[in-house]
DNA sequence: AAAAACAAACCGACTGGTCGGTTTGTTTAC
DNA sequence: GTAAACAAACCGACCAGTCGGTTTGTTTTT
């Protein structure tokens, strides 16, 4: 009795994903949701408590896809670690542009809905104190120029998320793969010592 | 009658920036619009069309306001207006705190509602454009180092965008006007010719 | 091995309430 | 007096969530 359980969850968690995202988060409604899965109601509050349980566990399972990338380089160098994220930008561009209104959804909600929020805010500190302390590695290694760290991180993440930001808002109106590369290598340039 | 007449409309705006900041597009219903600015619902009818009109309004009057502060700038030299951007930072990450989830909601308007769209995307290309002669002019008069104006144009508005995101999603996570600052004379330095 | 007992998964009609928008009637200004 | 400005009652559609009942698969008993 778990495969279907399984499946149907899955599906649940996929409409979501699409609607949401097609719509928002208020105007995607739990029947649109059921009707875009194929389920019933019932199975839909079978499976998750709420909306906002639904909203929460989607979250969760995109940070969680983070997380894995994150560990996987976890075992690199420093400057081989931003190359690869570097490298990395043009498919995280080409895959977000589905993704984002949904990443936008988790922002925008997470700025009104305490839980979200906390949900949200716990996991981008994280990440921010590993990058920060990524970067401190690299200057105190010497491979990086001297800058604050701190600012450093804030710098890179805020260039990422205007870049998809602008990616999203007009998709047609640049090669958003070549300005990203472009963008990042001017970065990373201007960070590494040579 | 039109003294009045203008007073309404004015409360209408007021409260609509409010409370779609606060609730989004979708949740800030028309009647709680009306309760807050202390007026009717058939006042509302009166002065907008509809809910998207009222939002198309919103819209329109902040592109006019980004227009004077752009407009403000055209007398100055190309490092002229780099600077007075940067040093308006601190200013800008203060005052759009609380205007910043409009603009989201714009943001994520405009990439579901094609009416919305078209009116966002033509004065961001517009934007954009002007961003980019400028920078260009600042590489031709030997000013800026050799780089690709209309990518540094899209980082400049990525770091401007991320930094506000940032600031909106964790507000006391950093000294985000500090922060903002540092960020800017990272950018600026390696932009400007030394 | 078959029947009985059980539990998880699922269905869809229904509820109380809210939504954007309309209609109808009243007030106010000129 | 008449037209613009506003108020209030109202409409059908839709919302998140509930609930009694049914199906489906597993476990226990015989």
């Amino acid at each position: 009795m778990q495969h279907r359980s399984e499946e149907t969850q899955a599906q649940i968690i996929k409409s979501a994903i699409k609607l949401f995202s097609a719509h928002g988060y208020t105007a995607a409604s739990v029947d649109m949701i059921c009707k875009d899965a194929g389920i019933s109601k019932g199975a839909f509050y079978h499976h998750f408590e709420s909306k906002q349980a639904l909203f929460l566990a989607l979250l969760d399972g995109w940070l969680t896809t983070i997380d894995k990338s994150v560990e996987a380089s976890r075992e690199m160098t420093v400057p081989e670690t931003f190359l690869q994220i570097t490298e990395a930008y043009p498919y995280i561009i080409k895959t977000a542009s589905q993704g984002l209104p949904m990443f936008l959804e988790f922002w925008l909600q997470a700025s009104r809905d305490k839980k979200i929020w906390q949900a949200s805010i716990t996991p981008y500190r994280r990440y921010h104190k590993y990058f920060t302390a990524l970067i401190k590695k690299g200057v105190e290694e010497g491979s990086f120029v001297e800058v604050d760290p701190e600012t450093a991180s804030r710098l890179i993440v805020s260039t990422a998320m205007g870049l998809l930001l602008q990616s999203l808002l007009d998709p047609n109106g640049a090669k958003w793969e070549k300005v990203a590369k472009e963008s990042s290598d001017m970065l990373v340039n201007g960070l590494l010592k040579k």
